[in-house]
DNA sequence: ATATAAATTTAGATTTGTCTAAAATTAATA
DNA sequence: TATTAATTTTAGACAAATCTAAATTTATAT
């Protein structure tokens, strides 16, 4: 139906929409696809072409109804590959991204249904991030980062806003994976370090940087 | 490394080829892949440069090793996930092809030998046909057509020469599945049809037609 | 408010894979 | 063997997606 690269446009620009009805500008869509802007200019033509977005010369675009149905459904695909990834072929959280980037695109309604049904209908993904239904909707997650989290509170490590490799592979380092049970025994005015205890056994020190990094609920 | 196209292209001339030193002719390539014959000297043009096959005017091709593992990299692929589709999501035989048209041609070594692990290193498709190893080597599968067995020999369903979904779908219907016991009880000189004991309890006709089809061991 | 900077668009070119129509080559046949 | 038929290749064009460089529009700052 769409092309692999018009569901990357789609995507990236649904990422982009921050629903202020301000438009998504075309630099930033250019920076995030790691393109010139004149392609994403040619693209963007394209798009409104196909009534995916509205599109105004020099004052961004919004994703129509359509537009945000197209990049929902690959949304969903990419987290219900990166479920099946992580929990049957044993990929570490960080290596998933690259390979779900690909199979996101595979053309095949029925296919994303029975894998979804394979899996147990999964939630999340394996960073936490909430997958959409077969209907667009996404069940809000209302998680808080762990740096606002006060001392002595038993919460759950339930996902990442920076969803970088780096990032992620800090994290497993340190031993710190989706679902653990955590609670923060100290704060650190000085610079909102963070001492951890993890699974009631390990103590930790994180820093801010990483803390706000968590989601937790 | 090569793109989806370039891969087909292999894929199909790999399957044409019938090791008699004689060259793949351009239309017989254009027709296996529909499209036309001067887009396949186009491509043929391109992956003689790069070293894929060896290319004559007028004399057709012959891939070279490295166009070989090519395809049949590509081929592994292809049947591993076929297995997945069949065993894992239920997908019935004549519904995996398709599918794995597309999923053969997503790129990562991992991800397929993750895969093959999964599903336990299967040796052969859900149509029956061998999966060759990570270096390539086929297990020669020594099968034989069922119009060739005589009466009162008990054997396994265990691949078919016809791949068409028609096909597959007719020998569901008659509850012909990989993996059967048969016997042929009866074979009528006049149109070489059958008659089948499935699993020592079950009588059915086949035509001649469908037996020479039918592989078994 | 006007000059400068930043963002965006246009114009024209490139690459990949495809096509049609015409030309060239090889095969078939009388 | 000469002629027709079939196959294959070339030439030129096209669509998708991209790029560079130049032109245009909008934003910023003095």
């Amino acid at each position: 139906m769409y092309s692999f690269t018009e569901e990357n446009y789609l995507k990236a620009i649904y990422k982009l929409s921050d629903n202020n009805g301000s438009g998504v500008s075309t630099n930033s869509i250019a920076e995030n696809m790691q393109t010139k802007a004149a392609s994403v200019t040619d693209m963007i033509k394209k798009l409104s072409d196909k009534k995916l977005l509205k599109y105004e010369k020099y004052k961004g675009v919004n994703l129509s109804q359509k537009g945000k149905d197209v990049a929902i459904q690959t949304i969903r695909k990419h987290r219900i590959w990166e479920v099946f990834l992580h929990e049957k072929l044993k990929f570490g959280w960080e290596e998933v991204h690259e390979i779900a980037e690909q199979l996101e695109h595979i053309q095949s309604e029925l296919l994303i249904n029975k894998l979804d049904e394979f899996l147990g209908y999964p939630t999340h993904d394996p960073h936490g991030d909430p997958i959409p239904g077969e209907n667009g909707e996404f069940h809000n997650n209302a998680f808080v980062s762990l740096d606002t989290v006060e001392a002595n509170k038993k919460v759950i490590l339930s996902g990442v806003i920076n969803h970088s490799v780096p990032f992620l592979q800090h994290l497993k380092k340190i031993d710190l994976t989706l679902g653990q049970k955590l609670m923060v025994i100290e704060i650190n005015e000085y610079d909102r370090s963070l001492k951890l205890l993890l699974n009631g056994k390990i103590e930790i020190f994180i820093s801010n940087e990483v803390a706000k990094n968590i989601l937790v609920k």
